[in-house]
RNA sequence: GGCGGGUUGGCGGAGAGGUUACGCAGCGGAUUGCAAAUCCGUGAAGACCGGUUCGAUUCCGGUACCCGCCUCCA
């Protein structure tokens, strides 16, 4: 398999922080992207074959928009360079729109310079601020959607199977990348299959940056969220449904992690997913119902075919396992005024004193030491093995201390 | 206004024209000094109105509401 991602960085965004600063756009861009490559590898998100820069594949812009220029399906003017829309007939059949309904219902005012409201802009102009190239048509920079049809052609060829996206970008944005590679290079079929995700929500509206209602991964996960967490969160959802990320889908998130991380603590994975984990997933990428089936395997006391289950879909994997070691119980080790300290440590002495209270069935007492303790967030409980102390997210080792 | 999608039990969230989705919460029980955790069991649904059908939450039509898109923003 093949996987490209391409970033755009050619943007007016990227050019007013550029001209803000006094930073060059690289520097800019290879920060950003550094930070989108760390927040997805928090969330265990493999990378892609190839992740092509527009700016490294100008050449090819201009190239597909010259052979669209030459073939009449583009034309010049005022140092643009627009698409016909008309010249492709099959505009509008992705989004299933007409070009002459969207021009009866248009509300925007449309640039003189243009044959047809609804033709767009493969190539601008530049002025002496603004990064550009150099063009048969004068110095300027691509229209955004040309990247997408240029890298793709270049690196994936005239066919290939699978374009995804979100769906707020299947018009115009898929629509244009379709017109412009279809008429440049009819003979092949761009993307066979067009696979379009729903939007994430905040409080039932889009999440965007443009309505400014918007958190990011990094913001999650310097909240204290473990990347598995937000992945679980993210995949207990189909793809075409709508999702709105809550703090109640949080915490049962991070329980049915903590449950099943446990679970398959020490077993082996079992050599190969359960065949219902992976009928889910093979059916439309029913990632929600695959989940459903994992829980399946947990409630049979699977863990070997759990934990292969769960692998294949990225969860419960060594990779995003660090949050679960470090705040399980004993393992969790933590730093005091007198150095680092182990949690079973540190709650031992309180541990036996709670333990002997109880032994001489003293209970007023043992009760009012649990509810000190708990206040410095450790639970203590009695298991089949014996009393054991269960560190809370409000653990603090300070207020453990001054306990009595 | 046009185009597309949605409306499922208290909450989250899938599939399927007829037989338990699943998870959380709730309720009953086991266990516990009490709890927590765990285990067992269990009630609860498909916006509204029509149609097709032996049978529809699932198909078709209409209504209401919600969301997305309709821009030289990407």
């Amino acid at each position: 398999m093949t996987y490209v991602r391409n970033f755009t960085d050619v943007d007016d965004k990227i050019n007013a922080k550029a001209a803000e600063t006094g930073r060059a756009i690289r520097e800019i861009t290879d920060e950003t992207i550094g930070w989108y490559h760390a927040d997805m590898d928090a969330l265990g998100a493999l990378r892609p074959t190839q992740e092509p820069r527009a700016t490294d594949w100008i050449g090819a812009m201009v190239a597909m928009i010259g052979r669209l220029v030459a073939q009449g399906h583009a034309y010049a003017a005022e140092g643009h360079v627009l698409f016909r829309v008309r010249s492709y007939a099959a505009y509008g059949a992705l989004s299933g729109r007409s070009v002459d309904d969207m021009i009866a219902g248009a509300r925007v005012e449309v640039a003189p310079f243009k044959e047809d409201p609804m033709d767009f802009v493969l190539w601008k102009p530049s002025g002496p601020d603004l990064p550009g190239w150099d063009s048969p048509w004068g110095r300027g920079r691509p229209g955004w959607h040309i990247e997408c049809s240029a890298m793709a052609r270049e690196l994936l060829g005239d066919t290939f199977d699978i374009h995804g996206g979100g769906i707020d970008l299947t018009f115009p944005h898929h629509e244009n990348e379709i017109a412009q590679s279809a008429c440049a290079h009819p003979e092949g079929l761009f993307a066979r299959t067009w696979l379009h995700n729903e939007m994430l929500l905040v409080k039932g509206k889009k999440m965007s940056k443009s309505l400014g209602n918007f958190f990011t991964v990094r913001d999650l996960l310097d909240q204290g969220v473990p990347g598995e967490v937000i992945r679980f969160v993210l995949l207990s959802t189909h793809y075409r449904s709508p999702m709105d990320w809550t703090e109640k889908k949080r915490a049962e998130a991070e329980a049915v992690l903590r449950k099943w991380r446990g679970l398959v603590a020490g077993i082996e994975p079992a050599p190969s997913p359960a065949p219902a984990v992976l009928e889910a997933l093979g059916d439309d990428l029913n990632t929600a119902g695959a989940i459903a089936a994992l829980h399946g395997l947990a409630a049979a006391g699977d863990a070997a075919a759990l934990r292969a289950s769960a692998e294949v879909m990225g969860l419960l994997t060594d990779d995003l396992s660090e949050w679960f070691a470090l705040t399980n119980g004993k393992t969790w080790t933590f730093e005091t005024d007198s150095g680092f300290v182990g949690f079973d440590r540190l709650i031992d002495p309180y541990l036996r004193r709670w333990s002997d209270l109880r032994r001489r069935k003293d209970f007023v007492a043992a009760d009012a030491l649990k509810a000190m303790i708990e206040r410095a967030g450790v639970r203590l409980m009695v298991t089949p093995d014996g009393p054991d102390a269960e560190r809370l997210a409000s653990f603090d080792p300070a207020k453990l201390e001054g306990i009595e």
